[in-house]
DNA sequence: TGTACATCAGTGAACGCGCGTTCACTGATGTAC
DNA sequence: TGTACATCAGTGAACGCGCGTTCACTGATGTAC
């Protein structure tokens, strides 16, 4: 305990940069307008002791990206299983998706933000994400029976709109989500219409 | 002529306001990490003149907007025909479309950024613009006999995806298309899988 | 265990700079007679 | 048509402010003996 302290004290100031530049985000501001001063005001710092943590605010976004990933990826792996896969899948997982948007705003407003509106290193950093989960997708609906007419390029790309179709209107969720909580309903009913929609194209697709 | 001139010496220095904002924006810069300051300079006036056609950065980028609606209506108003909808609408209109973005890059780098990361009122903006697509897109497609056994609620959650999965990928192609010209052709090919996926499940659709 | 020294997260003053906005102005264009 | 006045797009100086970054510092925590 007393060998850790230190060390242990740094990283709690590291999170609570990253958390204000989350709660700024979150209240609606572009990450791109953040100051490294307010980020440091929010987070009970001197702006000064920003750099013992991070050279630049974009070095903080990328951070912020490699939490989410891991949060997702976290989210992802719970509850995998085949045969019978969209009907048993997509309700829960749609279910479980925006129950967790809704838990976790300030990522969200952050990642759809930045998504399409960061630099291009941090855009190129939330596709890399994204990929890696279409990429966990194809290969767990690769072996499906329903799949074996579709090559894997195809699927591939049928994967990519799936992952995308799912992210789409999570800025749709958080805008409306604070002043109507029932819109999260209507938005997991939208969703699913939409990956069924989608999943009964690649079910007859033929490469 | 005479009786115009002033007039259209505003009218010309507000184009240039916009056209500096929307250099800047497709320079990779965020709209909202735009002062008013440069915006003037770039379009070749002191900074108080931005306030003769303007009176914040927020308005000026509504009308922006604006212009894109009108440019987008006006791209859509091409060519509209009906039966054997999507062979002979669909190729056609992704290469039109995927035209228009390269030759209006920077609207569309505005589109793409202030869609998920403007500010509350940007957002709505955008959004109207696109619920305006998926509406006429809806009252297209709604006659064809293939769409017979969808009602309109659903039909209307299609015509969204439909729109949202064409705008979607259009931050790719504008990421890739400075560094790799063949990438059109990409763009085009697997935006026309994903919508042909789409519509193969729309079509055997039973609300 | 106690002491003497090293480390380093966080401090606070200071810098030059670009910001949004105000104000009184200029001078070309437009209008009334 | 010519003159006298009104309009108003664009000017330029000035303001107070928050910005990113530098620097020498402090003092609690960590380490060596």
């Amino acid at each position: 305990m007393q060998t850790q302290t230190r060390e242990e004290k740094k990283r709690q100031t590291r999170k609570q940069l990253m958390d204000a530049a989350l709660t700024l985000t979150g209240s609606g501001r572009h990450f791109s307008s953040i100051s490294l001063r307010e980020v440091a005001k929010n987070a009970g710092v001197v702006p000064t002791s920003f750099y013992r943590h991070f050279s630049d605010m974009e070095e903080l976004g990328l951070n912020i990206i490699d939490d989410l990933g891991l949060m997702l990826r976290k989210l992802m792996r719970t509850a995998r299983q085949h045969e019978d896969y969209f009907e048993a899948q997509a309700r829960n997982s749609v279910e479980v998706y925006a129950e967790y948007v809704c838990a976790h705003k300030n990522y969200f407003f952050f990642m759809e933000q930045v998504r399409t509106g960061g630099s291009s290193a941090l855009r190129k950093a939330i596709r890399n994400e994204l990929k890696y989960f279409s990429n966990e997708l194809a290969s767990d609906i690769r072996p499906l029976a329903q799949l074996s007419s579709t090559d894997d390029t195809d699927l591939d790309i049928i994967c990519q709109l799936i992952v995308s179709t799912v992210f789409e209107c999570t800025i749709d969720l958080l805008d409306h989500i604070e002043t109507n909580p029932a819109y999260l309903d209507t938005y997991i009913e939208h969703t699913l219409k939409k990956l069924r929609c989608v999943w009964l194209g690649a079910t007859s697709w033929q490469s």
